[in-house]
DNA sequence: GCGACAG
DNA sequence: ATCTTGTCGC
């Protein structure tokens, strides 16, 4: 897919945290898209004690969750791990992995925050404002805010409040699991996200999309087999 | 100063 | 994120 790639890069904290601060008024939290009939999951890896990242994209058929493509990019780790500017560490990875892609998928979901962020400019926030594209933060755990008990149900979720405002929503994905914490990224609700997020997790307590993209990113046994990818899954390289 | 802290 | 097998529990 194109991508208009950013000119300038933060090299150092200070800018960054002087971009996120620019760049926050320009985010949408209202649907602005059309139907979705393909979803796909970037998530990040790292080899050499860290040295290289490896960003990984699945595009999957929405709602089937079927694997349609898939692409890897290797990029040397430039930006140090500090909670709050995850994006300048892992998104020049991703737009390279991105780029590649021959599907322009409809919907983004991220490994990581949205709005759920201290300057409410998460990485789903950031990738979607570069892409211009819809996208939802899922996190694993909680970055900022306050929650009341969750329900144990799945399905069930509660409002993740920061400085007396909405930022996001803590969501169990699945019974008996810790809870996801979703946000909208760009060019989407947070009551959209959440049920989108739902929509694309059939089973396991990670969306289909985020789990998939974690097996490429991280590097682990191998990919279940394509099942049964009907006539979708064009001339690629043998995945999965 | 102390504790928290996406991946 | 990453180092790592089996084991406990729904």
């Amino acid at each position: 897919m194109k991508i208009n790639f950013p000119n300038r890069w933060p090299t150092d904290a200070q800018s960054a945290i002087a971009l996120q601060n620019q760049l926050r008024s320009q985010i949408v939290t209202v649907d602005r898209f059309d139907s979705v009939s393909t979803v796909a999951g970037v998530d990040v890896g790292f080899e050499q004690d860290g040295a290289v990242t490896r960003a990984a994209v699945v595009v999957l058929s929405f709602p089937q969750l079927a694997p349609l493509e898939y692409q890897l990019a290797r990029r040397p780790t430039d930006f140090p791990y500090i909670p709050g500017l995850l994006s300048f560490r892992e998104i020049p990875a991703v737009l390279a992995a991105l780029a590649q892609l021959k599907t322009e998928p409809d919907l983004i979901l991220c490994d990581g925050q949205g709005t759920a962020h201290p300057r409410r400019l998460g990485i789903a926030c950031h990738l979607g404002l570069i892409l211009q594209r819809p996208t939802i933060g899922v996190a694993k755990s909680r970055l900022v805010g306050q929650h009341s008990d969750l329900p144990e149900e799945k399905g069930a979720w509660v409002p993740l409040l920061d400085q007396g405002e909405t930022i996001g929503a803590v969501l169990r994905s699945r019974s008996a699991t810790k809870p996801l914490y979703v946000s909208a990224g760009h060019q989407i609700s947070l009551e959209t996200a959440l049920r989108y997020v739902l929509q694309c997790t059939p089973k396991y307590r990670l969306p289909e999309t985020t789990r998939l993209a974690d097996r490429l990113a991280s590097r682990r046994r191998a990919m279940p087999a394509i099942a049964a990818a009907t006539e979708p899954v064009l001339e690629q390289k043998s995945l999965f």
